[in-house]
DNA sequence: CGCAAATATTTGAATATCCATATATTGACG
DNA sequence: CGTCAATATATGGATATTCAAATATTTGCG
């Protein structure tokens, strides 16, 4: 049995693992391990209309996995927690070792 | 610049992130973490139809998250690699560290 | 103030996800 | 083979997410 409070965490778990269901948030986080970064820069790096890149970041933002600092005209974003990388980085090898496993004989979430 | 490479990787990890934004599939791999279950096991921990978590676990399946075994008229469901506790752990104490940091000073996911 | 650059938000259409209901498959057993 | 129990898949409606285009906000500067 599930008490209220547990259910509630797992909701927000939840809600915090859709930060990373985009892969352009995922070079967005990726990028931000090499350091802060203005949106300017994730645009260019993107290459992604400046609107699709600041949404993102704002939902990385309400999710609190990237901090924004406003300078000047810019504003710098940057990862808000050590441990995201180190979360990146285990899912990373979990996806790697399901790749290396079972190279071919999967049925993969691409296809269907 | 990215190759197309590491594209197709972010792409594949973003879908494989997909497994995790559910908060019924988090409790069922929360339960497996304890052991193998069934499917019957899972609809009575989860009190939900037994379609709707049969879905849940295919979910899981076609993303390599969990493993299917038969035996006889059931099948039970195991966690397809020790690092998925790593990587919830990793993730729960990211979001705990949130939740302690800046308890009511930040904007939420689940209010918008 | 007025304008330009940088960033954010809104809107609408296309696509995806979730749930419940119904239906199909699979295996055990007589 | 027929039936039941266990599990899986299809369908349709409600809700959420995505992208692009347009618009709004904020800041620096003259």
């Amino acid at each position: 049995m599930l008490t209220k409070r547990e259910l509630e965490l797992f909701k927000l778990l939840a809600e915090s693992y859709k930060a990373f269901c985009d892969p352009k948030r995922l070079i967005i986080i990726n990028e931000l391990r090499k350091g802060q970064k203005s949106v300017g820069d994730l645009v260019r790096i993107l290459a992604t209309p400046q609107a699709a890149v600041s949404r993102h970041l704002a939902v990385l933002r309400q999710r609190g996995i990237v901090d924004a600092r406003r300078e000047g005209a810019n504003v710098f974003y940057s990862l808000s927690d050590p441990l995201i990388c180190e979360a990146c980085d285990v899912v990373q090898r979990i996806v790697a070792a399901r790749i290396e496993k079972h190279n071919k004989l999967v049925e993969w979430p691409m296809n269907s």
